[in-house]
DNA sequence: CACGGGATCGTCT
DNA sequence: GACGATCCCGTGT
């Protein structure tokens, strides 16, 4: 539970303001959202991980981007907006992936997380995931650590600036540029040239992140 | 550890 | 009506 001892992050930290999500290079935020603390609280249940994988997607010009040549749906309409809300949708019917939308309104930039390293109420996470014990499978992966802090698909379209929101991002240390390992992104070959750009983050050497492809 | 396949359904064609 | 920004389990090595 509580880890005020825990010298991998800072605690007690002010949530991310606006001026940080809404940066205009996504694939800076990308990097930047490296190291902050993704947290949830439901029913006053606080929990919380340090993010060490990320994925880019740019908005029009990205052919990986769900919004790609500005395609604009009920689902995608939540990545026009500015900066600072959450886009969650569903894939194979089974898993819900959890994105941070950035830049100005209209721009429909998005970064997904792809992997935790759990920092608070792991005990809850391992009762959402059915797992008796910790392992790095608990979140390493966006489908799993969206299960480990309870988030789905109804909270697309959250504020995570709000006061009163149920899901924000803290402050942290930046990681620096040479701790920061960067590779295609993942299960979008049909995204033709855009399937090759770099625009996946890891932090070097965690263990925590989903397994390199 | 690498792989192959099944699960499961909202979204868009 | 097809398929996906995934995961897990089974099999073989």
């Amino acid at each position: 539970m509580g880890s005020e001892k825990d010298a991998r992050f800072l605690p007690n930290q002010q949530r991310l303001p606006a001026s940080f999500y809404q940066q205009e290079d996504v694939v800076l935020m990308s990097k930047a959202l490296l190291g902050k603390l993704l947290v949830t609280q439901f029913n006053g249940i606080r929990t919380a991980g340090k993010i060490v994988e990320t994925e880019a997607y740019r908005g029009s010009d990205d052919k990986a981007c769900h919004a790609y040549n500005n395609r604009y749906t009920e689902r995608t309409k939540v990545m026009y907006e500015a900066g600072g809300v959450a886009y969650v949708y569903l894939i194979y019917g089974i898993h819900h992936l959890f994105n941070v939308v950035t830049g100005k309104a209209g721009e429909a930039k998005a970064v997904l997380i792809r992997a935790l390293e759990p920092i608070e109420g792991i005990d809850v996470m391992l009762q959402r995931r059915n797992m008796p014990q910790a392992a790095t499978r608990l979140t390493a992966g966006p489908g799993v650590l969206s299960k480990a802090l309870g988030i789905d698909k109804s909270y697309t379209g959250h504020s995570l600036l709000a006061p009163d929101s149920l899901i924000w991002l803290e402050d942290q240390s930046p990681i620096s540029e040479d701790q920061i390992i960067a590779s295609p992104r993942v299960g979008v070959a049909y995204a033709a040239e855009c399937a090759l750009w770099n625009w996946r983050f890891r932090i070097k050497d965690s263990k925590w992140s989903s397994k390199a492809k």
